[in-house]
DNA sequence: TTTTTAGTTCTCCTTTTGCAGAACTAAAAA
DNA sequence: TTTTTAGTTCTGCAAAAGGAGAACTAAAAA
């Protein structure tokens, strides 16, 4: 099903998502879907390729679904559910990553609302801290669509 | 020590901190170096107000010392260690994760090396992806030395 | 020299995670 | 109606994470 190369290529993808703090089963199953030559496939073939049980499978392919990572497809006269990567939503997924961090602006300005207002260094570092998620807060998306007008 | 609110808002960054993969420890000692009315803590009084125990207090703070978000100061005729809070470092490391990111273009672009050339949406998917990536790989150092210059 | 201080490291325990295997289920096929 | 298919859910286990407590260490103080 898969060469050599194509399972080292599985689990240094999977690597990947674990440092993202994704269990092995769904890290594996979202490389072998960017990887195997058919774009979609089915509950058994994936359990199969990746040596993995029912449950873990089931189990990762829920939580990749959840994750908007995956979704099936289904065809007419065949009651099974062909697997297949959600690539077109990754970007979405990257800017909206970068955007929650963004977001930790709201605490760090509550942080300062609380603090002391004796430590003036130390607040004006949190203070420049947030001015920088807000301004990044605004920039992103601007990126986002210059490159979305950019290739449309 | 700490006032109810602050030790609530410790707990509310503790949360901030564990979703980006840190553990408990660590994540509570950086809202403690945030919140706390001093901004330079030794080890017990880091210990008693997050009721850590000797081993888990020194643990998160050297582990918390090694990812660059805690440094110590030492200060003259006293051999307590002052820890604080490396404010200042956050948003390169909000940058460094975001290039992280960006950095996976590389992955997917072996990824689409190896890929049969017949799923051609598939990868020409992809391939935007890459583009993406690379993108916001060449944009976002720009902004960051953006806000740098409008903020000296 | 002995004692104290400021932490570090080791051992142990509890909780959580990740998965296997088996039992189960609902729909379709025979 | 019984059987097969395509999964799901439950039970249980093994490994890893997180942290407590005690033993240890190195430097400073007495």
């Amino acid at each position: 099903m898969l060469s050599n190369e194509q399972k080292q290529l599985v689990e240094k993808i999977g690597l990947m998502h674990e440092s993202e703090g994704l269990s092995p089963a769904v890290a594996r199953v979202l490389g072998l879907l960017l990887v195997s030559d058919k774009v979609e496939l089915t509950f058994d073939e994936i359990r199969e390729t990746l040596n993995l049980s029912k449950s873990a499978t089931s189990n990762a392919l829920n939580i990749a679904i959840k994750l908007d990572r995956v979704e099936y497809v289904t065809k007419p006269g065949d009651r099974k559910r062909y697997f297949k990567s959600r690539i077109e939503l990754w970007r979405e997924h990257i800017m909206d990553g970068f955007c929650k961090k963004c977001s930790w602006s709201k605490m760090f300005e509550e942080v300062l609302k609380h603090r002391t207002k004796e430590t003036k260094d130390f607040n004006k570092a949190i203070k420049d801290f947030v001015n920088f998620l807000e301004y990044m807060g605004k920039e992103l998306p601007k990126l986002y669509k210059e490159w979305e007008n950019k290739t449309k």
